[in-house]
DNA sequence: GTCTCCGTGTGGTCAGACCACACAGAGATC
DNA sequence: GATCTCTGTGTGGTCTGACCACACGGAGAC
């Protein structure tokens, strides 16, 4: 009943409060791991474990060697942590490949929306839909643009939460992409179609027409993973 | 170039191996750390810095102690890793309030929508109605149940994996809305308030309304966190 | 047959040691 | 004087060994 928290706990407890507190902000350095661990009596292996668990929650970054780049850096970086929380779920089946893509479909036509509305700028999207265009791409430089992008969208909707979601949902289930994709018929007819379906969508933001957009966005998801064999059934809205 | 992983990182990805190929899943132990250690041929403390990611994630649950019931367990429960997530991301201002908030309103919008067309089973969100119904419940203990109603009614809808975003975005911001919560005028009222938008939210999903129960929740949620000083503005949709 | 106790295996923690690495400054060299 | 080289130093990364607390389970006492 006394409730002792484990070492790594107060670790983990005590940068929260720092950061909370405003003594941590992103792009300042954590103490010395052994500094740290004598500041709050624990061993040294005790604040390593705290500290790895905020590195993987893209909440610091570590580097050997000395000089003003080692050390811990708070850099708050949402989409690793997002997607490696995705990807373990997706792969111990707390998350359904199926509700992965349904959520993706989601927040998609959620910002799609909120981008025909608003009219945000759109150059970062644009910029990597002519970068799709050349043709030397390989297959699996064209996927990682074509998730560059659809992240961009997120990100030009000015919601940092939901950016690092689409990233998250995106990369938990590019294994399974990537293992699909050899099934797909052609792909250059699929590229193609790909790259039509992504200026029809801009298109359809650009001109304000939230419902075609949202149109547009749902048969682009569904026919994706259609052919990707992911279960594209049972998307919420 | 040789890209050497850090031998935490070994650890992690053979889990996530054994995972994806069937070999664990959830519900079975893992091996103890003393043996994982000798069978990855890393020490002890790197097998420990990993299985404390997995257990933050929400991946495994360890015990001390012997038995069957002792060790590290596959529990795949998503929404304490996706709390921890969020809440250091808030706390290191990775991400904004504001963002979370609107995220919330999306997926709380895009729930009941689904709710109202697909008639789904609302015993349990009803049943957590009925025990905030009771007088003799503190505020922090109201608002428990509350965030329970709405993390309910994301698992009604059949989703997990939104229900398990629902559950992290609401844990992130809790300790603002309990800070906050001094500062409303009358719990009494305000109470009574939340509990009537509760039932006619239900109300509208239970007639099929999808547009009426969309409205009713955008209201409570936006006066809610209106009532907190949490920046109700920029909600996407 | 029941109770008690202790062995055993588990995670939790600590201390110490060593390595690889990167910077910074001292010193050598031109 | 400017430049290059080298070594010291502080950092994270890792391993080893040791000890503790805890919970189960069976051996032994009653």
């Amino acid at each position: 009943m006394t409730d002792t928290p484990r070492a790594w706990e107060t670790v983990l407890r005590s940068i929260e409060t720092d950061l909370l507190a405003g003594t941590l902000a992103p792009g300042d350095r954590l103490p010395p791991e052994r500094q740290l661990a004598a500041g709050l009596s624990v061993g040294r292996s005790s604040v390593r474990e705290a500290l790895r668990v905020l590195e993987v929650l893209g909440l610091i970054r570590t580097q050997t060697g000395s000089g003003p780049q080692a050390g811990a850096i708070i850099v708050a970086t949402p989409s690793g942590g997002m997607s490696a929380l995705m990807r373990f779920q997706v792969a111990a089946r707390g998350f359904a490949v199926r509700d992965v893509v349904a959520t993706r479909l989601l927040l998609e036509a959620a910002v799609v929306t909120e981008l025909a509305t608003s009219g945000a700028d759109l150059a970062a999207s644009t910029q990597l839909l002519d970068a799709m265009d050349s043709p030397s791409l390989t297959e699996a430089e064209f996927l990682a643009l074509d998730a560059q992008f659809h992240v961009s969208l997120a990100e030009a909707s000015g919601n940092e939460v939901v950016a690092a979601m689409m990233a998250g949902l995106r990369n938990s289930i590019e294994s399974y992409v990537l293992e699909a994709a050899p099934e797909w018929h052609s792909w250059p007819a699929t590229s193609e179609r790909l790259r039509r379906e992504h200026r029809s969508i801009l298109e359809a933001i650009r001109n304000t027409t939230a419902d075609l957009a949202r149109e547009r966005v749902r048969n682009h998801i569904t026919t994706y993973y259609s052919e990707s064999r992911l279960t594209p059934d049972s998307a919420i809205t």
